[in-house]
DNA sequence: TCGAAATATTTACGCGCGCAAATTTTTAAT
DNA sequence: ATTAAAAATTTGCGCGCGTAAATATTTCGA
């Protein structure tokens, strides 16, 4: 009976021997009818394999299933990896994920408010651009529906933020490199396109500064989000001219110290902590990735399961008591390092 | 007047002077209302922010603009990479794209589908997991809506096929391989997620066969989607135990190149072309991360670009005609060699 | 200038379901 | 067995728009 001839509730409710409205609410919560009307309910489903018109549905409700997940860019393993841990939250608690990447545009960011806004979410899970995003739009979103950011902060829009303690997180990797070794230099972007660098920049000065050492900050050039190859071009510059000042390199992320890794190996400099090696290089983040680099790379790994349970369960909150968080939360999990053969 | 009091297409229609059904042709199709009154709609609608109900509008409708765009895992870069590019092609033609991945579970790619089609979906394109998808679940997709495979071929099923010439890709490696060393051995899962693997694996000894070369394919362990993890685990293995036979490993695809490397790298032993090198080691796909391996890797390029527009392009024809293609089609690209460094 | 063709309007119905109020039935507690 | 509470049913309206047919209006060529 795979193709069942069921038009709509109506029939299916006539043929089931139960009332529209109460099938109506049978999938509206499956739990808020008696057990045994919603046994029938089951069984006859299961001969007639009809479901509800989501349109129909959607339109004339209160509020939706739907949760719009917007990121800047799933060609990032970061993203998509925290994407696909929120997009299982959601599911598991019932409700249906909207994934929208912005494909590293910010204008893009905007278009998908916008259009999710037709979809009329229950709520909205955004990893922000930051200060590229389009804050109107943004507030926007956050006027109409629950929103909670995650991976990135602005100021004080939406509900509540989840994300990494940078301070502490570069505070580890910091001390950890001065104690094994000489002190590091930080290499990053001049423009980056997420606000953490910049967090993380002063968290690298703060830190340096704290640790008695004078810190030293090379900064490369180039937009966009081909981290790779700007870290492989302007770090091997870099490299190759010898000057950064000390033979450490912390790296923004993962993906720029991925990119010097490749250069450094270019140029056949040896890259390690152990005897003979011409420089160390870490990173941050801990990508999918970092664990094949040659060497693999000593980085900061983000609790990706954490923050993505917590963004949704900030965001499921709201939904359960139909109303906003009483005062913005922000929550940082705390990085954990992750010494590996390049630092 | 961003906050605009706009409630329907009927208050929209009245306030700008304009029937309410002449409002909803423009909505449908802008071109098909006279320029004067298209004018005047557009005037309007920059007053007055308004936008119709997409579930209204999707509800009683024929057809909808969305289009289903379904690949088994997002978290490899292949598909991300591929995706990205259906998505806009999508979005350039005017249609919604809705984006779902699989998260490499086959029972996951069921319920994709079974979520697409509440979303009267156009069309859908799908990159399937193949003999591991639930192919019952496709062809009821394939019959209620215009289908398209991409990446993965099953049998006959969907209007039409887009993907990459696996013997001509292939061929072109050994080729290049044999002519500029010793041949390659072969390098690949026992238990494939993909059915190109096995797709490469002929297209080996047959291209092996053809140069007067004896074949030697190794098999590693492992299921599941950590193919660089078992690359550099098993290839490790066999790189230690000097099991390959000759110095020149092709591997079925780059992600296990890039374990492979990893490994190699850990081993001690110099990979590449080059004089006093151990072992070369050569890929498929040319996976974004392959340019910033040690060594970068060699390998043979997909032209995302093209499988992506002409898959989009085939259902967008369908779309058009508003019937299947006559009969189903077939399209493969050719790879291109990519060389570098590590073969 | 006139008339046919193109376009816009009016009118009216229906899509499939949410939702609320009033009523009836079932369940569970006394 | 009685009764109150819980759950199901009946009834009926409305959401915002698609769409079709009939009618009115505009446009444009001859």
């Amino acid at each position: 009976m795979r193709y069942s001839k069921i038009r709509n509730m109506e029939e299916f409710a006539a043929i089931s021997g139960i009332s529209r409205p109460t099938v109506s609410k049978y999938f509206n919560d499956p739990g808020s009818v008696r057990a045994s009307t919603r046994a029938r309910i089951e069984a006859s489903l299961k001969k007639y394999d009809y479901q509800p018109n989501v349109f129909a549905m959607n339109q004339n409700r209160r509020t939706t299933k739907n949760i719009g997940i917007v990121v800047p860019n799933l060609a990032d393993p970061f993203f998509s990896e925290i994407a696909r841990r929120v997009e299982l939250a959601c599911i598991d608690a019932g409700y249906s994920p909207i994934l929208a990447s912005s494909h590293g545009r910010p204008e893009m960011e905007r278009e998908n408010l916008l259009s999710l806004r037709s979809l009329k979410p229950a709520g909205v899970l955004l990893a922000p651009f930051g200060r590229m995003s389009d804050e109107d739009a943004v507030k926007d979103i956050s006027h109409d529906f629950p929103l909670v950011l995650f991976d990135a902060n602005i100021g004080d829009v939406g509900q509540a933020f989840v994300g990494t303690d940078n301070a502490k997180s570069v505070d580890l990797m910091v001390e950890y490199l001065c104690r094994s070794g000489e002190p590091p230099c930080f290499f990053e972007m001049k423009f980056p396109s997420n606000p953490n660098a910049n967090k993380r920049r002063q968290a690298y000065l703060d830190s340096m500064h704290r640790h008695g050492h004078e810190p030293s900050i090379f900064q490369a050039d180039g937009k966009g989000w081909h981290f790779e190859e700007i870290g492989k071009t302007e770090g091997g510059r870099l490299l190759s001219s010898k000057a950064f000042s000390t033979n450490t390199v912390l790296c923004s992320n993962d993906r720029l110290a991925i990119g010097m890794l490749s250069a450094a190996y270019g140029l056949g400099l040896r890259v390690g902590h152990s005897a003979g090696c011409d420089i160390r290089v870490a990173g941050h983040d801990d990508h999918p990735f970092s664990k094949f680099t040659c060497p693999p790379l000593t980085t900061i790994a983000q609790d990706y399961e954490a923050i993505a349970n917590r963004a949704f369960n900030d965001l499921f909150e709201m939904l359960e008591q139909g109303e906003r968080l009483s005062e913005r939360t922000e929550t940082t999990f705390e990085g954990r390092l992750v010494m590996r053969n390049s630092a």
